[in-house]
DNA sequence: TGACAGGCTTGATTTAGGTCATTGTTAAAA
DNA sequence: TTTTAACAATGACCTAAATCAAGCCTGTCA
């Protein structure tokens, strides 16, 4: 299947359209507008070629869930564009989600056979997916694949850490300060500007279920950081945050 | 330094004493009492012996902390006896417990050239100490080593996000309840007796940290799963669980 | 154009768990 | 043996956030 036909899948006039296609070879990875985010910057020409032997392009539509919680995960992937949320429920359908992920990240890191999480397209999502097998089989030929896939754990595990802080001891305006200087951090990274500019895609629901509070709190929240004029809220899930440093001071608890 | 000489530290007369001491090459790695368990247990004994030259083993008296978060990361630990509570604070001294850790145990898998989090001996801790620049030179020959890595921090993660849910929604009880079925299954495996027997050596506080509760709270709630015939408390830190399925069922929030 | 739905905000009220205070228990030090 | 201190349990009271209940946008479908 050629390169092209892929593209159609990614089309806004057809967002219910799912794209499952080969990549060609070589090709597809080494030009791949991602390719120095994840997993794959790990890797030179030739070991990427042999990754795409075991890579299949997919787009996934805003709202579907695409990893269902205790299924056989005979499948990673890595995510070239759009915002996936991570998430484990309990039975009566209370839901945490324990992150959100989007470009260069890389899904199913688990031991287990299983998927220990569920995986949600938030906005429209593209991602590399891999048989299992087959990527073990690169991994074994390329020690620092399996070096960067342990560094993607561990940077994880720091990122679950935090936000086991948060859940286990934060009030709800240094859990939402958290969040927006957060997603200020991914978005700017170290070089954060005055004045800076925020429109991340999910719903208040799902801060909520992320912050462990409940969408009345995180509203109320947020409307009182803008009453005191932390923050600016505009249209869509704009925010602008005027003094980054002052809301990260909130987010650590210092005041 | 020869291995009798370690032993006197391990003397219970001696608490306050550290020993640090070399190993004698291959010698003190495979005949070591736990090498069954941890990142060991993926080499042989030819790799072992390598690894051993960067090991060097340390005994910690109860309530020592011996990582500082934040402090500069130039050693790794791997766990042999005794428990680890791993924790993070923010400025003003709310303290969240991530984990308790113990035999096998591998400390230190971040990234960064900083700890991201404290760790503490609560009871009597013995463990093998590596420089991280020796340790990853051995990781860099022995790529089974990687793997196993790997997998360690990837178990961790799944530990993580259960215990995100927990923080993110349950109730004490449920919270409660999920703490000791832990402790069950850590001691247990999977082959869980009615009537489970246990005995850990952390307090109520630790308790409290570790689940985003007060002691008050823990206290109240294990008196409460006492008063309902759940459990039976006895003298130091033992708890009998006669019906282990019964408490899994209130964890898991299903009553 | 209206009406329906999903998402957001705000207000009134309730409650689970936190805070503060007291007492009991155990064990090590003196 | 008393003294001290750390840990644990329990009661009385308080509060942050949950719950319950409207109302208000904004986009989309008929």
């Amino acid at each position: 299947m050629s390169v092209s036909a892929l593209t159609a899948g990614n089309s806004p006039s057809h967002p219910k359209r799912i794209v499952i296609a080969g990549m060609d070879g070589c090709q597809a990875c080494s030009v791949c507008e991602v390719r120095a985010h994840g997993i794959c910057s790990a890797l030179n020409d030739e070991e990427l070629s042999q990754l795409a032997q075991a890579a299949v392009r997919v787009t996934i539509p805003p709202g579907r869930q695409f990893i269902e919680e205790g299924s056989f995960a005979d499948e990673f992937f890595n995510i070239t564009s759009g915002t996936v949320k991570l998430f484990k429920s309990l039975p009566d359908g209370r839901r945490q989600i324990t992150g959100f992920v989007s470009i260069g990240h890389f899904l199913g890191l688990a031991v287990s056979d299983r998927y220990a999480f569920g995986a949600e397209a938030i906005d429209q999502v593209r991602l590399c997916r891999f048989s299992r097998e087959r990527l073990e089989t690169v991994i074994d030929e390329f020690p620092r694949l399996e070096r960067r896939l342990r560094n993607e754990a561990a940077n994880e595990l720091v990122a679950a850490q935090d936000q086991m802080l948060l859940l286990g001891g934060k009030t709800a305006r240094e859990r939402v300060a958290s969040f927006l200087y957060g997603q200020i951090t991914d978005l700017y990274g170290d070089d954060i500007p005055q004045n800076a500019k925020l429109h991340f895609p999910m719903t208040r629901a799902d801060i909520a279920d992320f912050l462990g509070l409940t969408v009345e709190t995180v509203s109320r929240t947020i409307s009182g950081l803008r009453r005191e004029g932390l923050i600016a809220t505009g249209a869509g899930h704009e925010i602008t945050v005027p003094s980054p440093s002052r809301l990260q001071i909130i987010a650590s608890g210092e005041e």
